[in-house]
DNA sequence: GTTAGCACTCTCCACCATAGAGTGCTAACC
DNA sequence: GGTTAGCACTCTATGGTGGAGAGTGCTAAC
């Protein structure tokens, strides 16, 4: 019965079309005859399990099919030690900074399994603030330059009405100050520490009102969910027979697009700490429900987590997917590990 | 004859279907009877201005057709005053923030033209340093985070071999010592300036050392061709009727991926100043065989430039797209100008 | 519980006929 | 000479038909 799932599932996943008792007998040493496996999959699509396209096509497994199957079935397989050191060799390679890793996560996925890999950056719970630098562009308008503890940097302009001019002297004034009270601080600590500015005086008066807006910056990035979810490789799944229509083939494209549920999962994943599979129809927006997603966290909890994985037609390898998912966000996790050690 | 051509043309563009004889004289007052137009066409054809997919279809234009038309027939429409109107106030909306404008500028142009928009940063022609800050992450690495004075922000990662572990002081007076020296530098000059740094010192012979790296990245820099590209709204073009075939859309897909063949367009619009028009065939990669681009450069020739566009299928209105992209790219010719100023 | 046999169902493909759109050509017209 | 009406011709698109083939479900026997 499972043995017979477990066929029908690996047969379809590797030729793509429905697929009858007499090819499993053929294909799959099952020890039984055509006709006993008619039962079994007729029963097998009573439970829901598997489906039929028209009564004279073979079976093909449904998105419950597919869940059961990784649940109970599926053994992760692991990536081949010879590509895991091929792609700790790329990782050597690969400038050393942590925003070209995830970009690399996402790639090396894509061709391991040759779907569309997909990561995100490494993103701290609470940030703490690094440096603050001011840049003057004119006489009212500079740019603010935050670079946190984390990594990140944001900028944003500031428009500053202040009665005179402003020059970048004063700037770098009111840079010294912030750098020297809010450094290392999160954006609470830094909000406290901003009240003692006094207001009689212009360079403080000038610092308290950057300070918020830095403490502003620094909250968003904190409440931001994960948003930037860098895709490659999105072509190997267009190139999938099931998306021969351009109609559906569009769908894939915009389900990419849709980066709101991207983050939204990203964000329910790298809550979970473990990979999380996503199938069809289990996905709610309409776009999603020819495709599956595996997708695993890595980073360290409370500190900084990101989240890599696959997406893919439903009609993936699961087994292989969740193996080399595995092993990219263990590698993730070490490179990470290595620099917040 | 040019009246029909651009009758044709028209009518192609909006129904998409190739046009007949009968067809034009119906929709447009062109004073002949269908007979007359039959044999203009003929005579369009023969110059390589109009094909036929076969003998009993109608007429459309080849890419030759839209070139001459482009040139020598369309006016570029200007946008509706509403909506030039519609599109200032939405980037007075946004966070004034250079990094969110060419995201804007591509989303406008995506929406307005119903086509894929195209935009890039705007980058500088030599890039000064404004700040550099060196950030420990452990005993042997920094993150080094390199401010340019045109906006941008770079950031590396540094392996410093030094004899004894590397703390967070001596990283500040190291990066104070180079804020003093480079600031304000290209990296021509900085590279003279570093010359003059002593090798027995520990601190300045860091210094060296890390302001070799600065002069790379920033040579780097200088040197990338504009490479980022952001684009927006390709499901507008993967909506085409041309495009019903899923290796078409396919293609079209790849097309947008092409990024090296895009960054070298945008490094050709960038250097001629103004709109510039890629039609079908006229691009060299395969992919792009099916779309047209129309691009226009922004910014201050000589100090920044970017670029902004617009991809679609060769059948588009090309009137229109001009005038679209000729709108934004002088918004954001003003906004640079405002910046910079 | 398993198996062989068989009728049945449905898709896929090739083939064909027809309707319709649009052409090119010719002869007449101003 | 340019323009026009008329007409035969060509090609596509559409829909219907009829096997061939794949695979099922059922039944009866083991």
């Amino acid at each position: 019965m499972q043995a017979i799932l477990r066929a029908v599932i690996e047969e379809y996943v590797t030729t793509a079309t429905p697929v009858g008792s007499q090819a499993l007998v053929e294909r799959y040493q099952l020890g039984v005859s055509s006709a006993t496996v008619r039962s079994i999959l007729a029963e097998l699509e009573a439970n829901g399990l598997l489906t039929h396209p028209h009564t004279s096509a073979g079976r093909i497994p449904t998105d419950q099919g597919y869940r059961f199957y990784v649940e109970s079935i599926a053994e992760a397989v692991p990536l081949p030690a010879v590509e895991q050191l091929m792609i700790r060799h790329q990782f050597g390679q690969v400038e050393f900074a942590s925003e070209h890793w995830f970009r690399l996560a996402a790639t090396t996925l894509a061709s391991m399994t040759r779907s569309a890999g997909l990561a995100t950056p490494a993103k701290p719970r609470d940030a703490h603030i690094r440096r603050i630098d001011l840049v003057a562009i004119n006489e009212r308008m500079a740019s603010l330059i935050l670079v946190l503890r984390e990594g990140a940097i944001k900028q944003a302009l500031i428009t500053l009405d202040a009665d005179e001019p402003i020059d970048q002297p004063t700037l770098n004034a009111v840079a010294a100050i912030l750098n020297e009270r809010l450094a290392n601080q999160t954006a609470m600590r830094a909000e406290a520490r901003l009240a003692t500015l006094r207001d009689d005086d212009r360079v403080q008066s000038l610092a308290r009102r950057v300070g918020e807006r830095v403490v502003k910056v620094v909250r968003a990035y904190d409440g931001a969910a994960i948003e930037e979810v860098f895709s490659d490789g999105l072509l190997n799944v267009m190139e999938a027979p099931e998306f021969a229509q351009s109609d559906k083939l569009r769908r894939v494209f915009s389900a990419l697009e849709n980066r709101a549920y991207l983050g939204q999962l990203v964000g329910s994943v790298a809550g979970a700490g473990r990979v999380q599979i996503y199938i069809g129809h289990e996905n709610q927006p309409l776009d999603m429900r020819d495709v599956s997603l595996v997708l695993a966290p890595y980073g360290r909890p409370g500190r900084a987590i990101g989240v890599v994985g696959v997406l893919g037609p439903t009609r993936m390898s699961y087994s292989q997917a969740i193996g080399t998912v595995r092993f990219v966000s263990g590698l993730m996790n070490e490179l990470v590990d290595h620099l917040y050690a």
